[in-house]
DNA sequence: ATGACTATATGCTTATAGTCACTAGAGAAA
DNA sequence: TTTCTCTAGTGACTATAAGCATATAGTCAT
């Protein structure tokens, strides 16, 4: 779900990385680490699905990154979508599966 | 997926590897190759998830194993289905906020 | 100057999923 | 007898995700 999510939050427009890691955990990606976001955000940039150029506004800390949605990338998020929708169709396939079969008394296995 | 999946065939009761396969096919993991079941049940049983055993009957083929679902392997089924609830859930959450973005004319990202 | 907070990043390791190629046994059909 | 089909496996490899630790660097308040 990160590169998706990532994707995602960057169509809305450009932010640093670190707006980024903190936007995840208000969309439910709590666990994540900023190891993983900087990685794969470079990762993302090699692949060209996103740039990044230095925020020149001097803030808090150290020179930060501005990331932004490349062509490739808003292409890469659309795929990613529609993906996401036959992942969601097999888990629901699974799941109806599992509970049509708990409920005809079949709890006990054989 | 594979494993919950097998999982819950084998909740149906004792089967051998090859009629998994086939089953699995009828699921909707059709893309399996023979390669991942079998490996992937070996790596069950060592678990002690499943147990398997040689079916006397002779038949066309080989000698085949027979499957079983152990009581460990139905716990582990219980947890996968709460997990993938989750899993389900978290790609909703995407789904949703991914349409409701794209419909409100922000199609062009910046 | 020190510590707290913001921000970006690399290195090492493990887990998981999956591909491709190959071996091989045994009955059925030609 | 040869070949086909059903059935069960192994070995080697690749990709991806994720976890954990650690380094670096700037700004602000005390």
């Amino acid at each position: 779900m990160l590169k998706p999510t990532l994707l995602l939050l960057l169509h809305h427009g450009p932010v640093h990385g670190y707006t980024l890691l903190e936007q995840l955990r208000e969309f439910g990606l709590e666990e994540m680490n900023s190891s993983m976001i900087y990685r794969t955000l470079r990762d993302m940039e090699g692949k060209e699905w996103i740039t990044s150029t230095w925020d020149k506004k001097r803030a808090q800390g150290p020179p930060r990154r501005v990331y932004r949605l490349a062509a490739l990338g808003d292409e890469v998020l659309g795929r990613y979508s529609r993906e996401l929708q036959k992942t969601r169709e097999a888990v629901g396939h699974f799941l109806d599966a599992y509970s049509r079969h708990m409920e005809e008394g079949e709890g006990e296995h054989h």
